[in-house]
DNA sequence: GGGCTGACCGGGT
DNA sequence: GACCCGGCCAGCC
């Protein structure tokens, strides 16, 4: 299985109403430093995947594509259920999802 | 096949 | 607690 699949199956794994940071998905993938990498996974096949659930470690929306706009991810969020602050933060003590036992065998 | 790039993270200041 | 710096690894020239 290609890296780009397990991040798909992970970003996939995410419960509706929580988020993730990059971070979190890339040492669920067995790649504790490759977050960066699931920046451009999720940049490449977000528009097929709940890309909006993913966030930096600090709860920011960090991307400033004009496709994937940072208005159209706090939306979605909301959505979801999930409280955004106007500066585009959220709150990861509560929202957070820092994965599940069932999810950490994808290496 | 080598080198540059990136929607980042951790530790130190 | 917030900011800065160096390193990481897969993908794409």
């Amino acid at each position: 299985m290609d890296f780009a699949d397990k991040v798909t199956r992970i970003v996939n794994s995410i419960p509706c109403g929580r988020v993730t940071t990059y971070g979190t998905i890339a040492t669920l993938v067995a790649v504790p430093r490759g977050a960066r990498l699931v920046g451009g996974i999720l940049h490449q096949k977000g528009s097929k995947l709940a890309w909006y659930r993913v966030v930096n470690r600090r709860g920011f929306i960090s991307t400033n594509c004009w496709d994937h706009p940072k208005t159209l991810q706090k939306a979605l969020l909301e959505q979801e259920g999930i409280e955004v602050s106007a500066d585009f933060m959220i709150n990861l003590e509560k929202y957070g999802w820092w994965g599940e036992e069932k999810y950490l065998g994808y290496s």
